[in-house]
DNA sequence: GAGAAACATGAGGCTTTGCTCAGATCCTCG
DNA sequence: CGAGGATCTGAGCAAAGCCTCATGTTTCTC
């Protein structure tokens, strides 16, 4: 329920036939994600990314019909990025115990973040909010991962397994994003490891149907 | 530790001497907030918010120095609206008992982001890098009661209390901003209200020194 | 090899936006 | 009252950005 609201098409133009199409589309949106990442929003210009690319400006609207179709690419791009590495980082995860377990999944999802953090925030900062759900897709899927992961072990007795793992997964992104922001170096002190998993693991018992 | 690195001054124009000044600026200030929360940053140019608040852009740009001064000074008067919210649902709380102070810190938090959710987020969107931590101003100052509530507490006996603080503020913070943003009708679900004190208590519990 | 289709070019049109400035109006205070 | 400072006005400049289009080049297909 509460789906998002309006939603409004991603205008496309053509796609890439030969081979030549794709690798300049490929150029063109990796170049838009580099000055995305170390400038910020207000720097990627269509022009600016086009001269970056070095490519003319009218063969960036021959595969993008505007400036936002450009940037939900990229987001697209990104999740999926973020999302392999999660995924390889989770790999064999559900023959191991729960701390384990969980251990894995805090190295897995700050990985998965440290794909590109700044890209991840300029995102967030320039997407039209008509589309922030292209980037919001990663915790979706994080969510429905755990949701599983919460489903499987009946023995964790939770009262209400789905929210609990909402809760987790959205608190812990949160958490990782503002640091990522605020304090970047910090993403790489064990404590905070420590910490997450403490978080988790706490959550998890004291959201038993006990109480 | 960990600073913010660099920081743009922000420009200022001559403060209002007279008491029409003075509420000219406010009429500028709210109609800026009020562009920003109902249509986007995108919207709220110097134009449009001069305009909504029948006043001359002359006379806008006779109190700020550029837009991004005037975004920054919607972001300051917002945080401060959240932190009298936060003051008046935490008065009192300190004769309260654990679960009970908990009750009170997740409704106070939850308050405080009601106050203008979309605005919020608008400034998130806008503000430049160099002026972010003018909202993030909130959550530090959060940040610091929790630690200092904590400390208040040794019976906890936690393992890095500060941390901890840390942890949960941010992580706190995170999940609400989230679910503002995805499913806003839930922050009234009272089972998110249940959910967020079992993850407090469970990461208290799960923080102590014991392991 | 010729025609067609895909691809690329980039000058510049069109729009928008942030912001200035020269002067008008209002308020205060001796 | 009247001088002087505070406040307000709004036409419009300069800069910048998005995007188009008429034209040229490369690749594919038969």
């Amino acid at each position: 329920m509460a789906a998002p609201a309006r939603k409004k098409p991603v205008k496309r133009r053509r796609s890439p036939i030969q081979s030549r199409g794709q690798a300049t589309v490929d150029v063109i949106v990796e170049a838009a994600a580099q000055i995305l990442a170390r400038q910020g929003p207000a720097a990627a210009t269509t022009n600016a990314v086009a001269a970056r690319a070095g490519v003319s400006i009218g063969t960036l609207y021959q595969y993008f019909a505007d400036r936002e179709a450009l940037l939900v690419e990229i987001g697209r791009r990104h999740v999926a990025e973020m999302q392999a590495v999660l995924a390889g980082a989770l790999a064999g995860i559900d023959g191991l115990d729960l701390p384990a377990a969980v251990d894995r999944l805090v190295a897995a999802i700050v990985a998965s973040h440290r794909v590109s953090p700044r890209l991840h925030q300029a995102l967030h900062q320039s997407l039209a909010r008509d589309h922030l759900d292209t980037i919001d897709a990663f915790e979706v899927a994080v969510e429905a991962m755990v949701r599983q992961a919460l489903a499987a072990r009946p023995e964790l007795d939770l009262a209400a397994p789905e929210l609990t793992a909402t809760v987790l997964v959205r608190g812990l992104g949160g958490l990782i994003r503002t640091t990522i922001r605020r304090e970047p170096e910090r993403l790489d002190d064990p404590a905070l490891a420590i910490a997450m998993r403490a978080m988790i693991l706490g959550t998890l018992a004291g959201s038993r149907r006990g109480a």
